[in-house]
DNA sequence: CGGCATTAGTTTGAGGTCAAACAATTTAAC
DNA sequence: GTTAAATTGTTTGACCTCAAACTAATGCCG
């Protein structure tokens, strides 16, 4: 009658990388249920926000402070703009970029997109008492900044 | 001159998820640059670690600990096989079942990759001092383990 | 026991991601 | 100023991932 044998997590028990990987993917199931109903990924949403936060920006832009390559970006930014929430327009200075800017659709959607996202913090963070998810902001942040400086070969 | 005109990270500025995405890309850029030579990626040592640590355990077992869907595994562990390093077995007790376990190569293998692990996880968290490891490590989980109690319809 | 729901592994299809190759444009070098 | 190098957006190909449908086997329930 033993239903959970629960396995042992061996070498992976004392790694953080393999505590934040789970963690990311927690995160990124709440937040994929919870936007459902908008179709609207955390990278969409990142895409959508920067955008507001920035606009006129180039594609490569974007994608670097997204992270996300900038081939990738070309399908996310079609899809956006098919459905009117992004505009994309051609630089006078430089004909090789586009300016992109959000629609007035887009800024309505990305106002109640805030809101739950918001909430979303709010249900996996919100436990957590303030100074500890300062704390923990802090050390990814901190984390983040870690550039690999060189590499061992073979 | 320039360069760096920065772009304003506007409302993802405040968000933790956010900061856990970007902390989350350059941990695994790292983990994939050490591991290169070995053609082993976050998902594939954990699948090697957690099979290490419980010999014998099933395709849905493991599928379960390290949070891959059962039709992902199977492309996986088709490729750990073909590399001699994971072996499929068919248990004797419930013929739906394969038992799964290291080959010797694959015990190997592991050991050299513990090792590389280890010095990435001393690049990416070194830095930081040993209490503030260990509380990143706690928070993480406290996500982690945040469930989705409900979610808001529309 | 006998039939039906559940479970395990697999296959297939859709979508996200990166890397490499390409054309158009801009920048740098001479 | 002309030519070579670098940059931008795009397309294509490879790979990873999930979800749904399928098959074989087990468990349940009368």
């Amino acid at each position: 009658m033993n239903k959970k044998p629960s396995l042992s997590l061996g070498f992976l028990e004392g790694l953080i990388g393999f505590r934040l990987r789970l963690a990311q993917i927690a995160l990124f199931d709440d937040f994929e249920r919870a936007m459902r109903p908008f179709d609207i990924t955390p990278t969409r949403f990142g895409a959508l926000s920067l955008i507001d936060a920035n606009p006129g920006l180039s594609q490569m832009q974007l994608a670097k402070a997204i992270r996300l390559d900038r081939s990738t970006l070309v399908a996310l930014l079609d899809h956006l703009e098919k459905r009117s929430l992004v505009q994309r327009r051609p630089s006078a200075t430089d004909k090789r970029t586009n300016e992109l800017r959000l629609t007035p659709e887009g800024r309505l959607l990305l106002g109640k997109l805030k809101r739950r996202v918001q909430e979303h913090e709010k249900r996996m963070f919100g436990k957590l008492p303030a100074d500890e998810r300062a704390q923990l902001a802090r050390l990814l942040e901190a984390v983040s900044a870690m550039k690999t400086k060189q590499v061992i070969e073979i």
